[in-house]
Formats: structure tokens, C-alpha cells, sequence
DNA sequence: CTGACGCGGTTGATTAGATCACTAGTTCAA
DNA sequence: TTGAACTAGTGATCTAATCAACCGCGTCAG
């Protein structure tokens, strides 16, 4: 009983696959609108819950999004190839501390590539996302761990590399509202300013080693942080 | 219109969420039978193709896998959170160098922590990975480019740390099958094996700054053949 | 006794058709 | 001109039926 196998194909999955091929043989971007779902199960030949379901398929990727009483929408997530799962487990004390460590481990590096590349757009995109992070600090205090995180993601975007942008867009994301829950809670919002300052500065300086030094010790001082309020003991 | 915006939450997403509750609770592993389809559906009081819509939101993040004939059972992936979308783009030659230097910013510092971790169990099936590619390299060498890349998932497993294994997992996997072709044209396999030795040589020995280089010297290698074959020239 | 084959029941897969809920655009009235 | 109401289009969900695949059990043959 291997459940992991792959017996058959289903229709529903070739559907998703055709639908796909549709949007890039047309070249719709991300927001574009699509033929209905019943134009669809007609061009496919299909019943309407059938391609349903291989619609769910894809919305699950974020590669489509139905909007009730107005079409079938591309997704932002049309030419991912890494995301974030949101029916995983619950956030445990344990898996936070990994998720953690794993960013510790890869963002120092991705930050160095940053440096190295001082893409200007990217950069500009840096800069006002702590522009926007200040801003959050003094007057949108329930807005700003979102912009904290979306702040990694606009140094993972600098280093100019796709994957890499995906890479870190799903692994800050992952249990997202759960994070936002305990770095409100525990977090300390002004050192963690100063140290996006000093990674922005390191990067627009194109300072690899201090790039990847600041980026190292922001991420040890939140687990650090995350750790000291014992959070097996909270469970 | 923005179509990336999430409206109302529909009645397949929270069955998903339900579905996913359900296997928490019970303590369900990947591989184990759930509910059938008929009694899941009965179970949150929905009619039938509505659970079925639900769970292939399930089934595309690969929480759970649908039977034919048989049943619905726990997928592999139900724990994960990084996952790779297997209805993304078409694999182009910039996308594809663009993967490769992705992972050739992120599994150095992944394999210098191998060597840090150095994980009884991990080190382990990284040398058993690597023993399978050498058999391979002698009588298989259909299969070797699949045992290639589990090489370099066993790598990130050793790192002791899920998050980074399942970063590494679903990097490696994206277009797995147009890798598989483009490796086996222009990879050099002996070449390969001789790298992936340096490397697990050096995470078995601990020596951090050895296993982070002989990473990053493996992928640069890979990165100059998939090049020197002028990828962009043969669309 | 063991292995292979066939059958029946269970379960997923797909269809057809209907009704309900939401959205976007148009028209009308103040 | 603006806001409210209406209508048509579209997604969401349901009911009910049929078809296809799988699994387990029993029987038969070697």
C-alpha cells in the first residue's frame, strides 16, 4: 500500500495542466481574466465539476484564483515553482526555532548575493521597504511585522535571482499569522529596525561581509529572542 | 480588479482546513487511510463533489493522495510547508541557469552545516546515496540522474533541519523530468561522482570550509556545462 | 499447499442538471 | 452627478446517477 505512489493521471490533473498551457500560450500575466469556468469545461470537453476540480488544483498553487460571480483570474503564483503550503501543521515551539534556523542558514548568503549584485531597482525596493518599516514604527504599529517580513523578501528579490525571491517568499510566509501572534508579543521592534538599517546599508554599500554578518546576527537575535521565552513551556 | 485578493473564503478551502484538522487529531502518518470521499462528506455535512473539490486543493500540496477504487489517503507531504508547484512554467535556459545559481548561493552554507551537525543518521544515508550513485554509475545509468539528485537531498537532510531539507527537496525537484534530459545530454557523470564524493567526504569529516567548497565548486561546474551548451540558442 | 484467476462489493471519477449566491455593469431617479 | 436598484453573467453548491478501478475473498489447478 505505497500511498505516495502515482498510479494514474487524473483528469483533473491533466485539466490543471491544460489549463496552464492556455496561459502561457496566450501570455497572461498575473490579474489577467480567463474564459469561465464553463467555457473552459466546453473547450475541454469536460463537465463543469470536473473542471472544478481541476481548477481547485491549481488555485491551491495560487496559479489561478476564482472570484465568485466574476471569472477565472492568472494568479500571482503562475510561474512560481516554490511555495508555501497553508495546510500544513500547526506552528509547534520546536518548528518555529527550525524555520528560523533554516532562514539563519540561507538568508545570510542570499544577503551577500545582494551586495554583490546592488541590482539598483532592487535596492530602491529595499530602502523603501525600511522607509515603510520606519513609518510602521511610529504610526502603524499593527502593520509592521507584515513590512518586517516583507523586508526579507525585498532583500531576497535584490540578489536578482527568481528562485531565490520564491525561496525566501515561502519560507517567510509559512504559518504567517501564527508568526505575526508571536512577534508582537515578543519581538523587539526598534532593534529589529536598526538591524534592517544596518543590513540596507551594508547591501547598498555592496559590503558582502557585512551584509551577511548583519543579516546573520538579525536573524540569531530574534531566535535568541524567541527562544528565551521558552516556548516548549507555553504548548 | 485585483485578482490576488482573497474575498470570502470558500466552502472547499475550509473543508481543506477540516481535512487537514482531522488528520492532526487523529494522529494520522503519511500513508495511513483516511474517511472515505462518501464519509468525510457526510462527516462536515457537504455533498459529495464539494469534499472532492476540497481535497484536491489537498491533493495538489500533496496532504493527501485519492485512490481510485481504494480510498483517501495521508500524503507525503503533509507535514511540509515548502513545497515545489509542479503547474508552473515551461523550463527555459535562463530559468534553468537561474535554479542552478539559486542553489549554488543556498546548499554551501547547507552542507557546511552537515558538517557542523554531522548527524549519525544523516551522514549515513548521505554515504548510502552515494554508494547507490556509484552502482548506478556501473549498471544503471538510467536511473542515475534521479539518485543524483536525492544526493542532494540527503545533503540538506543531513543538516538536521526539516525546513532547510524541504527548501532543498522542492528546489531540486522543480522540473525534474526536463532536467533529467538536459543533465543527461550535457552532464558529465563521472565527474559528478567524484564531486559528490569530495563532498560527503568532507561533511564525514567535519570540515566545514571544505564541504561548503566542494558545494559550491559541484554546482559552479554544472552551472559552466548547462552555459557552454548555449541553452538560449536552441529554443 | 500455494499461486493465479475471477467475481462481487466498495470506493473514487465523472457526468448531467438544477438552484443559489455574488459581482459587475447599466439604468433610473433624486 | 451620484447613489440605489435591477439584471445578466458567473462562480458555488447540491442531488442523483453511472462508470472505472481496486481490494479482498473464494475457488480451482498445478
Amino acid at each position: 500500500m505505497p500511498a505516495g505512489e502515482v498510479s494514474r493521471r487524473t483528469l483533473a490533473d491533466e485539466l490543471a495542466s491544460g489549463v496552464v498551457e492556455l496561459i502561457h500560450e496566450n501570455g497572461l500575466e498575473p490579474g489577467a481574466q480567463m474564459d469561465t469556468v464553463r467555457e473552459l469545461a466546453r473547450r475541454f470537453d469536460v463537465a463543469v465539476p470536473t473542471m472544478r476540480e481541476g481548477l481547485r488544483r491549481l488555485e491551491a498553487m495560487g496559479v489561478v484564483v476564482l472570484r465568485h460571480g466574476s471569472g477565472v483570474y492568472v494568479g500571482e503564483n503562475v510561474r512560481r515553482s516554490v511555495v508555501h503550503n497553508p495546510h500544513s501543521q500547526v506552528l509547534t515551539g520546536e518548528r518555529l526555532i527550525d524555520l528560523l534556523e533554516a532562514r539563519r542558514v540561507i538568508e545570510p548568503p542570499i544577503a551577500a548575493t545582494a551586495a554583490t549584485v546592488r541590482d539598483p531597482d532592487g535596492c530602491a525596493r529595499l530602502a523603501a521597504k525600511l522607509a515603510e518599516a520606519e513609518q510602521c514604527l511610529n504610526d502603524a504599529r499593527d502593520r509592521l511585522w507584515i513590512v518586517n517580513l516583507d523586508f526579507h523578501r525585498a532583500l531576497a528579490q535584490a540578489a536578482g535571482n527568481t528562485v531565490l525571491a520564491e525561496v525566501v517568499d515561502s519560507i517567510v510566509l509559512v504559518h504567517a499569522e501564527e508568526q505575526k501572534e508571536i512577534l508582537r508579543l515578543h519581538g523587539n521592534e526598534s532593534e529589529d529596525f536598526q538591524e534592517h538599517q544596518r543590513i540596507t546599508r551594508a547591501v547598498l554599500d555592496g559590503d558582502i561581509d557585512a551584509a551577511f554578518q548583519a543579516t546573520r546576527d538579525h536573524l540569531s537575535n530574534v531566535i535568541e529572542a524567541i527562544r528565551a521565552r521558552d516556548l516548549n513551556g507555553e504548548q
